[in-house]
DNA sequence: TCCAGTCTGTCCACTTGTGCACACAAGATT
DNA sequence: AATCTTGTGTGCACAAGTGGACAGACTGGA
C-alpha cells in the first residue's frame, strides 16, 4: 500500500513536471490541464519581441516559463511607452481578463527573454466551458492580476522613485528566480518607471553607496536583498498576500525548490 | 404597418426606460436582461457609504444610476486610500472579473450618492451560464474596466498634478451627466489624486485665474469646458475611444438625450 | 444672531524629480 | 591596437510637489 501512494505520488510529480514551468499550468488538476495540453506549445521568445500591439485582435494566451517576463505597456502621447505591470512564471497574458478576441488595450512585450507557452485563446475558452474548476483557476488568476494593476495605479501615484525602483528590482527577481541580479540598463530602468534616465542612474548610485547593490554595464547585481526590501514599498507584499489567498503556491517564492516539501 | 411598428418600438423603448439608468443593463438585449431582472433591485445609497472593504467576500454587483458614482480605493501602509478608478453609469462595481466569492482587494466607496442596482454575484453566474452574449457583454466590461486601471497607471505615473486634476473633474462630470459642477471639496480632490490639500489649492486657483472654473465652498464650477480638456492629459479619451470600439454606447457622451437618434 | 466647525487662499522653507550637458568607461568591431 | 557605439557617473539650473502654518470666509445649527 504504502509502494502503491509512493507510485502514485512520484507519476504525479513526473507528470507536473512535464509540463512547461508555468505555476498557473502546472496548478491545473491533471485532468483539467488535459484539456489544454493538445493545445499547448513552447518556444523561446527573444528580450523586446512584442506579443501585442494596441488594436491587435487577442487570439494567443502566452505562459511565460523559467525566467522569462513580460511585461504591459501604456502607449502615450509622446510616444514614449509606460510599463505598468509585470508577469512572469506565475501567470499569464492575452485575453485573461477580455476572453479573448478583442482588440488588445495595451503593447505586451518581452521584458526578458526566455520559454514560453502558448495557447490558443478559443480553445482555453472552449475547455473552460467544459471544466468550472478550469475557469475558476484563470478567474482566480484575473483576479490577482487585477489587484496587481490596481497596486501599481496607488503605487505610482504616490511612492517616491527610490521606493518603486527597489520594489521593481525585488519584483522581477521574484519571478525569474535569479537571486542576485536583474539584467537592465539604467535607461530601461528609467523608462520603465517613467523618470529621466539621470535621476535613476543617481537612486541607483544612492544604492550602491549603501551597500545595497552593485552596477555593470547593462545589470544591476544585488548585495543585501533585505536592504533592498527595507527601501522597497510594500505593494509588492500586498499583491503577493492576494496570490496566497486566492491561488496559493502560483506566486514564486524564495524556497521553490521541490525538496522543502514535507510530503 | 407603421403602426405596428410604431407599437413595437415604442414598448421597446418602455421595456429599457424601465430599467434602472445604468447603460450596462440597459444595454442587454431583452432575453438577457430578463433573466436578471428578478434579482434585481435599486435603492440610494449615500455619499462615502462603502461597498466592499479589503478582505470582504463579494457577493453582489452594484450597478451606479444616474449621477451616482463609485470609486475603487487601495488601502496604503500611512492609514490613507488612494484611488485609483472611477465607476458610473457607464459600469458595475464588485466581482466583474473575478466572478464573485473571492476576497475584495480595494475598498470600493460610494462617491457620490444616488440611486444604485444591485444584483447577486451567483445569479449572475447563472445567467451567463444560459446566455453567452450576456457573458460577452460582461467580460467586454471587465475588458474596458481593465484599460481603465492600466490607463491610470500609467498616468499617474506620468502626468502633471495639473492635468491629472483636469482629467478628474471631466471624467466625473462625464459619468453623472452634470454639465458644469462637480461637488468636492479641495481636500477631497488633493486626497483622491494622493497630492497635498495646499498645492490641490494651489492647482484650482490656477485654473481660476485663467477662467476655466470657478471655486465654491464645496463643489467646483466648471466655466470652460474646452479650456479644462485643454489642460488635462489625453488618457480619457484613450479609455473612451476602447469603450466605444468594444461596447458601443455605454461610455456616456454629451449629447446622450435619446431625441437624437435618426430612427 | 452668534458660535463652532469646516473649508479656502496663500505664505514659506524644503525635498523630489527634470532635462541637458559632458567626460569617461566598457565592450564590440575591424 | 584603434575606433565606434552604447552605457554610466555627475554637475547644474530649474520645475514640480510637500507639509506645516495661519488668517479669513462660509455655513449650519443652537
Amino acid at each position: 500500500m504504502a509502494g502503491l501512494m509512493m507510485d502514485a505520488r512520484i507519476s504525479k510529480a513526473a507528470e507536473v513536471d512535464s509540463r512547461p514551468a508555468n505555476n498557473l499550468l502546472r496548478r491545473l488538476s491533471q485532468a483539467d490541464y488535459a484539456l489544454l495540453a493538445p493545445h499547448v506549445t513552447v518556444d523561446n521568445a527573444a528580450a523586446n519581441e512584442l506579443l501585442y500591439n494596441p488594436g491587435d485582435d487577442v487570439q494567443v494566451v502566452h505562459f511565460p516559463c523559467g525566467p522569462s517576463l513580460a511585461t504591459f505597456l501604456v502607449p502615450n502621447e509622446d510616444g514614449r511607452d509606460v510599463e505598468t505591470i509585470l508577469v512572469g512564471r506565475e501567470g499569464a497574458v492575452g485575453g485573461i481578463v477580455s476572453e479573448g478576441y478583442l482588440p488588445a488595450y495595451t503593447r505586451i512585450c518581452v521584458k526578458f527573454g526566455g520559454p514560453f507557452a502558448h495557447l490558443n485563446v478559443a480553445k482555453l475558452e472552449a475547455a473552460k466551458q467544459r471544466s468550472p474548476s478550469l475557469r475558476h483557476v484563470f478567474a482566480r488568476y484575473a483576479d490577482c492580476m487585477l489587484a496587481q494593476i490596481f497596486q501599481s495605479t496607488a503605487c505610482n501615484a504616490i511612492h517616491s522613485i527610490e521606493q518603486r525602483t527597489a520594489k521593481w528590482i525585488l519584483a522581477a527577481m521574484e519571478r525569474t528566480g535569479d537571486e542576485n541580479s536583474v539584467p537592465l540598463t539604467h535607461e530601461q530602468l528609467a523608462t520603465l518607471l517613467g523618470v529621466g534616465r539621470s535621476y535613476a542612474s543617481r537612486v541607483l548610485q544612492s544604492f550602491r553607496a549603501e551597500g545595497v547593490l552593485e552596477t555593470r554595464r547593462g545589470s544591476i547585481l544585488v548585495r543585501n536583498r533585505d536592504g533592498l526590501r527595507l527601501r522597497a514599498c510594500l505593494c509588492n507584499d500586498a499583491v503577493k498576500m492576494h496570490f496566497e489567498e486566492v491561488l496559493r503556491g502560483v506566486y514564486p517564492t524564495e524556497e521553490a525548490s521541490p525538496s522543502s516539501a514535507q510530503g
